[in-house]
Parts: structure tokens; C-alpha cells; sequence
DNA sequence: CTGAAAGCGCTTACAG
DNA sequence: CTGAAAGCGCTTACAG
């Protein structure tokens, strides 16, 4: 005896109206050539009853779940839940299913997350990795998000560009001395929108990156970045290589008297949710999420059409061949100026008066 | 012709080694009484041929897919990454599998997540409706995930408890006079929050709520709440009822040259990325979401194991049972103090100094 | 302790 | 145009 579904399925269509299962599969699917009156009784039927196919019994004949997996290296870091969202809605647009898996932690558990979403059938995966992993021949089309300096093919945005734009907006306001705030030099992203800005500026200016990781193990107990301790020096511009150090930025500099945007400029990257709403709201580079998603998920649909259809003489397992990922692109980003980033300051005198205030 | 997965089976490994599927199967899964060493031995060969259970063969017949449905009305929004990575871990650690649904945009979109999943045969569902949203019967278990004063059951944290919270750290400060932070007032946790807070203050202080979403509207240009004029009439604790809400108080404050915690103190909820990072550090209330999860989950579990198992002879559609979720739990929230909120200032000598900044 | 058989719901090549 | 049949991979009662 087995279970069953408690919804009808086919047979149960077929027996109503007095036809085959094949028949009633085939009216519904468009597939088979089913004569036009029968094929619409058929779907009032099917619609009548409430009928659901069973994406299992479907699953198991076509060796297709019609789900994708999404692993990500930590869903609660706002980064990625905008990228979630974005692959969610462009999978469910092409009628495929997300499983979500969340590689926290070390590079181990980014391999037991794919292998939990290989036992589960999906039939592609969108990955983004953590920093500095390689994702091997998984067995399953693959398309993998992150910068395109990581080897291999990625659909990413264009952070290099992005980050030359910050540096282009920053000239142009007339700064001449910028802090580079960033966190982690192993991120290739960050790495390249650093690249970026310093790529921008003219000779005579003068770049300085602080890699904030560091600065905390080296500070003890202060957790300040030395900020105002580099206004004080004569840097104007502070252009954080994400939104959550700019807002780091922003609040150390407001809290050390150093008004913003009159004696520093700020700017961020990646128009977090808290960017527009900060006082004063910061200028910052977004990502197209949508487009890079649309990219990924109809990459994994061609590799997943293309993908050589086993029959029963099957292979042994891991004997799959190279998988075929999207081409690399580059998707461009967009600058979003906001109050926070303004005119250098002429000379030093505004300065002085800020850091009066403390 | 059928297609097939490409990973052994079953009977590949029971013709490996000459005995039935149904052996395998039963070694397997260590149902069957098979003799030890033969259990052993098609582990072992399980093993080495790198057999993967097929979910779907397996969803096919048990009727469970092994996959739980998450509702979310905004993946994108801050407050919903740390549940969902809760739950996707409490999931997996139970051995179900995660598919996300977003219900961005109105109620409708809401429903049509929740039929996507129904369509992919998930075992059960956690709900974050949207605001004033209540989830009807669908025919599956279901865990809503909401505030406590939401009728039907639902897990949730203590909002209105947590409010309370904040409201004795206040008012053991010393402050006098307290604005209110909130944005919706159609939420029932935001509500919770509020009354909490209110709850707290002594008969002679004076408490003050602005609704930020109103204001928005009301205030045409201008993207101020006008805290500096709050703080201006005497006011020195800024309590929001979420941590994005509080940092537009903490930099709006900060920018009017009010210094915080000196002046004024702001406190936030649900200790946001940014919570500890922004200076002065807010102090805010920590939701224990993996106890959330945990809860949702394993009351998830509990109804699909007491779920009829429905056999051959099958209702119609939509006539399953009223499905029972998990009785309402309220979930203590932790108060973590940081520098945002200090001693409420004597006079209002502080006050006319901060402002003198600007 | 082990195996043959049925059947979950579906799709597809093939026969009629 | 329609249907009978096979089979995707698995599990479970039952027989031996």
C-alpha cells in the first residue's frame, strides 16, 4: 500500500471523462495531438477538479526537479539578500523553484551545502562563494556570481569600473587626498573596486587604503578607524568600498565633529538599505541585481537544455563531463550621488571649525 | 525511452552484488532486518559507487518531498535574511531542504508564492506574512512566523515584552522625555514595540510617538524627522522600533550637532549589521531567531508526522483537514546595551553645547 | 534473513 | 486522433 497525494492527479481525470491517462497527459502538456474539443474538456476538467501535477512523478520520468539551488556564503550579510531575491524572481519567472543554502561558516560547509542540494535533484545551481574558493566540476550546470577577476567564468558586476567611477566623481569634486576604506584583501571584489578608484585619480593626489580587518586587530580596544585622526592630516575624501564601512565612516567622522558632507565627502558602494536614509544620505555605486540574475539563471537554463540527456546505460557516478557555466560579463554599475559626498573644501579652515565642535 | 539521473541506483548496487533492490533498500535505510554483514557490505558498496538516494523516487513513493516552504514578504529587507538563515539551518539539520518564496509587492503575490510552493509538493511551510495578512487553511501544515497579538497561532519573539525592555533602560537612565520611532502603524510587531515601551514610563514622564511613514508623506520635501527640534523641546531618549529607524535618528541627531550618547540617547531593535558598527554603537534588542526557528520548524515536523497519511482512495481537492500549526510562543528578546544610550542628561546645559556645533 | 511484486504520478515512443 | 504499456527510483507489506 502506498501514499498518495491527497490531490487528483491524472488517472483520476482520465476515469472521469472516460479517456487514457496518455491522452489526458498529452491534452494538458499541448505535446501529443489531441483533437481540439476533447483537449478542452480536458482542461475544464483538470481545472474543474483543482488538479496540481505532481512535480515528483513528473521529476522522477524527466529527470528534471525544475528547481535551482542558491548558495550563498551567508544569507544574513546584506550583500546577498538582494541577489536572492533577484534569482529567486527570475527563476519563478521561468518557472523553477529556489532551494536555498547557506554555506556560513568555512569552505567545508560551502561543499556540504552543494552536496545537499545535489541530493536533492536540482538541476542547476547559482554560487556564490566564498572568498577565494574555487568551485570544482560539481557534476551540474554551475554558474557562479562574483568578481570577474576570479578565475574561472562569473557573471558579476563590473567592480573595477564601478570603483573608477567613484574616483572619477571624487576628482571632479576636487578632492586631493582619499582614504580607501576597505575590509578584506582577500576579497577580489574589493580588490578591484579599489583598483577602480585609485585607477582614476591624477598623480599628484594622494590615496591611502585602510583594511579595516586589520585595524581592529590592531587597535585593542578602540574600535575607531582613525578617521578624524586622518582629516586632521589633510584627507577630504573617504570612499569605503562597501555601504556598511561608509556608514562606519560616515558616524565616526559626525561623532568627531568633521561635518559631512561640508569638510569629507563619503561614499559607499552597493546602495544598501540604510544609504538613502541616513543623514546626510550617502552617494554610492549599485548593482544591476536584476540583470546579473537574469544572466545567471538563463545561462544555467541553456546548460541545463543542452545538458546530453542520460538513458538507462548509465555512466558511474562523477564521470559527468566539464559543465559548461554562463561566459564571463561584466555587468555595469550605476553611481548614485546623494548628499554625503559634496565640493572639497577649499582650504582647512572648515575643518577647524568641525572639529571645534568636539 | 525514459531518461534517468546519472548517479547509481538502487539496483545497480543490488546487481553489484547480487541480491534485490528491496535488500539494498532495507540495509540501507536499517528498516528491514538484513543480516550485518550484508548490510555492511552493500554500505559499503553504497559507498563506493557514490550512491545518492533519489528524492524524487523517494518523494514519489512516501508522499513526503523533504522540502519545507519559506514565505518571505521581502528577502530583500533587513529583517528577514537572519530568520530565513535560521530556518534554512534548522531545516537542514532536520534533513529538509529550503525553498524560498518571496511575496514582494501586495497580498496577492503573497498567495501565488504560497501556490508555488503547494505546486512543488512541499511537506509544510513558515509564513512571514505581510502586515494585517492572515494565512487561510491551504492544506498544509504551516508555522506563521508574526507578532503575538496576530490571531491564529504563531512563533514569534516578545515584541511587546522587549518594548518593555527598552522603556526600564530608559527610564533607569534618568530621561525624562522620550520620542517614539516607528514607521508603520498597521504592524502589528511594531505596535508591540510601542506599547511595550509606553508601558514602561512613570506617570510623569512624557512620551512622544512619530510614525516616520507619516511624516515621509506630510513633510514634502524635507527627509528629516525633525529630532532636532524634538530634542531642542527637552527630549533626550530617541527609542525606534527598528535598528534602521534608529540610525536616521543617531545621524540626523549627529549631524544637528546633538551628540549622542552626551545629549541624547537612541536605541534601536533587532541589532541590525549595522548596530555595532556605527558610532556611537547602538544599544537595541536582539530577537533569539534561532529559537524562532526552531520552534517553527520542529512544530512543522510534528504536523506533517501526524498527518494522515492519505492512501489510494483520495479526497478531492482542497478537502484536507484543518491543518494545526504551532501554538503561539513568545520568544524572550535579549537587551544588548551600547554606547548609543547613556545617562540622561542633568540640564539642559549638554544640550545648548551640542548645539552650538552646528 | 531475503526477495518478488506492486505502485506512487508522470511522460513518451509506439501501435492502432 | 487515441490508448496500452513501459519505466523513471524508491519503499513497503507480504511471502518464502
Amino acid at each position: 500500500m502506498a501514499l498518495a497525494r491527497s490531490g487528483p492527479n491524472l488517472s483520476r481525470i482520465a476515469n472521469s471523462l472516460g479517456v487514457s491517462v496518455a491522452t489526458v497527459s498529452n491534452a494538458l502538456s499541448g505535446k501529443g495531438r489531441v483533437s481540439a474539443e476533447l483537449a478542452e474538456k480536458i482542461r475544464s476538467r483538470a481545472a474543474e477538479l483543482g488538479y496540481v501535477p505532481s512535480q515528483a512523478g513528473r521529476a522522477l520520468r524527466t529527470g528534471r526537479s525544475g528547481v535551482l539551488g542558491l548558495v550563498l556564503p551567508d544569507i544574513a550579510n546584506p550583500l546577498f539578500p538582494n541577489i536572492a531575491q533577484a534569482i529567486e524572481f527570475a527563476a519563478s519567472a521561468a518557472g523553477y523553484g529556489v532551494l536555498i543554502a547557506d554555506s556560513r561558516g568555512d569552505t567545508a560547509m560551502q561543499m556540504e551545502a552543494i552536496n545537499r542540494l545535489i541530493e536533492r535533484d536540482v538541476d542547476g545551481m547559482v554560487i556564490v562563494p566564498r572568498r577565494g574558493t574555487r568551485i570544482a566540476d560539481i557534476g551540474c550546470p554551475v554558474a557562479v556570481i562574483d568578481s570577474p577577476s576570479t578565475p574561472g567564468n562569473t557573471v558579476a558586476a563590473d567592480h573595477w569600473h564601478a570603483g573608477r567611477q567613484i574616483g572619477d566623481h571624487l576628482v571632479a569634486l576636487g578632492h586631493e587626498r582619499v582614504v580607501i576604506l576597505a575590509n578584506n584583501p582577500d576579497s577580489n571584489v574589493q580588490n578591484d573596486r579599489v583598483g577602480g578608484i585609485r585607477s582614476a585619480l591624477t598623480p599628484h593626489m594622494k590615496a591611502e587604503v585602510i583594511w579595516a580587518e586589520k585595524v581592529e586587530l590592531n587597535g585593542g580596544r578602540g574600535c575607531t578607524l582613525g578617521l578624524a585622526e586622518k582629516a586632521r592630516q589633510g584627507f577630504t575624501a573617504f570612499a569605503a568600498v562597501s555601504d556598511l564601512q561608509a556608514l562606519r565612516a560616515l558616524t565616526e567622522l559626525q561623532q568627531a565633529g568633521i561635518g559631512v558632507p561640508d569638510c569629507a565627502s563619503v561614499t559607499g558602494f552597493d546602495d544598501l538599505i540604510w544609504s538613502p536614509v541616513v543623514t546626510p544620505a550617502l552617494t554610492t555605486m549599485r548593482m544591476d541585481t536584476t540583470a546579473i540574475a537574469e544572466i545567471a539563471v538563463s545561462a544555467l537554463l541553456d546548460a541545463i537544455a543542452e545538458r546530453p540527456m542520460v538513458l538507462s546505460a548509465r555512466p558511474a557516478a562523477k564521470t559527468y563531463g566539464n559543465v559548461v557555466s554562463a561566459p564571463t560579463s561584466k555587468v555595469p554599475m550605476q553611481l548614485i550621488i546623494r548628499q554625503s559626498s559634496g565640493r572639497a573644501p577649499s582650504g582647512n579652515t572648515n575643518l577647524a571649525e568641525g572639529e571645534h565642535a568636539k
